[in-house]
DNA sequence: TCCCGTTTGTTGGTATACAAATGACCTGGA
DNA sequence: TCCAGGTCATTTGTATACCAACAAACGGGA
């Protein structure tokens, strides 16, 4: 260790997550021109303007929230799975053979972006797609027998992994937490 | 209405977001081969495994809230600031002149990713950079003052949204949950 | 004073995400 | 029967994100 303006300020959450994560955040701060902004000494009232202390704000911190079930997710899955990957096959596990739309709907992806993960998870072999007969626009996605054998697999690491990302929490908590995120959705 | 397998499933909150987002969700059930699964009836025990409820998932309840926190970001933010490029502004406007990779720790973004956020705010002219004279490493970045005109009434805006976010919520609930989400940074 | 371990900023590659525009297709209703 | 409106899949463009690998610069210790 030879130096020091390097210690981690407030992104705590920039871990060993591969790929896209794209949280937002929303940092940021009321008042303050140039740098201590602090500087006023007394005289308390009159403030400019109610301080928007980003570490306060919702958002912010349920993107470091979600950067940490990420983190922990990259790090325990199996087949170097991402989770949007992951969330394609548990899915279509679980449903049977899906026109790729719908899987998007299923998913929360939407087109463009589903098609990119399938376009992947075929050519890992994990899916296939077929045209379907009765609709002609549909692109049916079905599991391979390879594909269903590792997304057993897969499911039984994710919910371990979601048991880490609430392991901060008693279970009584946890239940709190659920259910107010809930009303928020 | 002329048809109709394109009922909204749980796609909910795939709203108008423009760029990233890259929430992710971890979907899926335990067993159930192919369609139901849900055949087997009676004898209750003899489970195969505990079904993977996706919707009772912590990582995918959490990403719907922050897929609506983003859209509403989205919808309500001046300028059209992208949440990131918000946070880069509005960290700047606090702390002042900033290395790009130490506003990158503030903002939660890695190196890679504040270099692509200050080159769009540089050549939108909100921000500038310049050499430090006394590390030669370094890249400061500075606010314009045109970037600290729009930073002032962005980081309005931004209040107004975190309120919308949290609007679901009593204030009391408001609290609650911001203090279980802490813990799990 | 020279060197090694750090830090910084870049670049290249991969993977999300979403908007908008397209073209093909489907269905209910005129 | 024909068509208008909706759906599906694709493509293009923009913006995150992260990792890995680099080169240049810095600084404390040998």
């Amino acid at each position: 260790m030879a130096f020091s303006p390097a210690k981690p300020v407030a992104s705590r959450c920039i871990l060993p997550h591969p790929f896209a994560a794209a949280l937002f955040l929303f940092r940021g701060a009321g008042l303050g021109r140039g740098l201590s902004a602090g500087a006023k000494a007394k005289g308390g009232a009159a403030a400019p303007a109610k301080r928007y202390i980003l570490d306060r704000q919702a958002g912010f911190i349920l993107r470091q929230v979600v950067q940490r079930h990420i983190a922990i997710f990259t790090k325990r899955m199996l087949y170097e799975l991402t989770p949007t990957q992951f969330a394609a096959l548990a899915k279509l596990y679980e449903v049977g053979p899906c026109s790729q739309n719908r899987l998007g709907r299923l998913t929360a992806m939407d087109a463009a972006t589903i098609k990119g993960v399938i376009d992947r998870l075929t050519k890992r072999g994990f899916t296939e797609v077929r045209a379907d007969l009765q609709d002609a626009r549909l692109l049916m996605v079905h599991l391979t027998g390879r594909g269903r054998k590792i997304t057993a697999a897969a499911i039984r690491e994710a919910a371990r992994i979601t048991e880490e990302t609430l392991e901060p929490l008693s279970k009584a908590e946890q239940g709190t937490l659920l259910r107010l995120l809930k009303r928020m959705c």
